[in-house]
DNA sequence: CATCCGTGGAC
DNA sequence: TGTCCAAGGAT
């Protein structure tokens, strides 16, 4: 496509100068570091990932074979704190899966769990350099916006996104497009001044209408009754089955309260799609119910999510 | 195509 | 405090 040839030229530029080359999933070519990056990275800030996972994660886990051979709740307490366990599931099962190496083809790629049509796009690019766009949300953005499109389906956007794509510098183009949606073309105050695609963009009269605003339902708030039972030193807990939270440890919930017990405090925690809202009871039985015991220096080992670890918080303080 | 799936930072 | 949202994918 001759069309963008300018276009690109000024987006390498901007992204020589201006682009996050520091960042240690682009100092590297290993399949494995470039494929983990981009599971951590879905729906998750750069901050994050790179303050308080890639380093502790890849300590413990330097290689995809080293995942196969650990467990599914080894690889959840490595990815605990990062949230949308499943990511660490299907990682878990990809690992096995491939036998030590990641097949090199985005078609191949995108058969593994875990892994659509993007990140297979990002790791083909980013470690075997196949000629793909990508569209994660910073690309989506910049294209609602240099094509002026309120609303457009995926399909649409992949076209969108084939169509402004650098086939002959993917690597840098996938990469300096993911920087610019960051730095440059943000959601809430975007700096058309500064960016390398201006002149050619439709829609940078007025950036803040594209895309057009989802309407976002009110989130539900669920009222829990958290149990906590003690034999002994240890606490009882299950392991969560299902999408939500699965292999995670987790104090007993209830929806009605129990006839007996000490009420020990409040928690409360929103997640993606509802928020709870919970009474922590100390409670002296708990029928029908598959219990594990630990210890709170054993619970240190499991996989638990954010709310459990303030309803352990507060157990741990009750206890001294 | 709509819904489910966590967490924490910015404002 | 409430709201938005951040390198998506599975169902």
């Amino acid at each position: 496509m001759k069309r963008y040839e300018t276009l690109h030229d000024r987006l390498h530029e901007w992204y020589r100068r201006h682009g996050r080359h520091d960042l240690p999933w682009r100092r590297t070519r290993d399949p494995y570091r470039i494929y983990l990056s981009e599971i951590m990275l879905q729906q998750t800030r750069v901050e994050t990932v790179l303050e308080r996972y890639w380093g502790p994660f890849l300590e413990r886990f330097p290689t995809l074979s080293s995942v196969a051979a650990a467990t599914e709740g080894e690889v959840l307490k490595a990815w605990e704190g990062l949230g949308y366990y499943n990511r660490a599931r299907y990682l878990h099962r990809t690992a096995r899966l491939c036998d030590g190496a990641l097949p090199r083809s985005a078609a191949e790629l995108e058969k593994l769990p875990g892994i659509g049509r993007s990140t297979a796009h990002a790791i083909a690019c980013f470690a075997f350099d196949e000629p793909l766009p990508i569209l994660d949300a910073n690309v989506r953005r910049i294209l609602h916006r240099f094509f002026a499109l309120d609303e457009a389906t995926p399909s649409r956007l992949w076209e969108a996104a084939g169509e402004l794509f650098d086939a002959g510098r993917p690597y840098d183009y996938n990469q300096a497009m993911m920087d610019l949606g960051a730095m440059v073309c943000t959601p809430k105050a975007p700096e058309c001044s500064a960016c390398p695609l201006r002149e050619g963009c439709a829609g940078r009269e007025d950036p803040q209408r594209y895309p057009r605003p989802r309407k976002r339902p009110g989130i539900p708030v669920r009222k829990r009754q958290i149990l906590v039972l003690r034999r002994g030193d240890a606490l009882g807990l299950v392991r969560n089955e299902g999408r939500f939270l699965g292999g995670m440890w987790s104090f007993p919930q209830r929806i009605e309260a129990p006839r007996s017990g000490r009420k020990i405090g409040k928690v409360r925690r929103t997640y993606s799609h509802f928020r709870i809202e919970g009474s922590v009871w100390e409670v002296k039985e708990l029928p029908d119910e598959k219990l594990r015991f630990f210890t709170p220096a054993e619970c240190e080992s499991l996989a638990m999510s954010a709310l459990d670890r303030d309803v352990l918080k507060l157990v741990k303080k009750e206890m001294q």
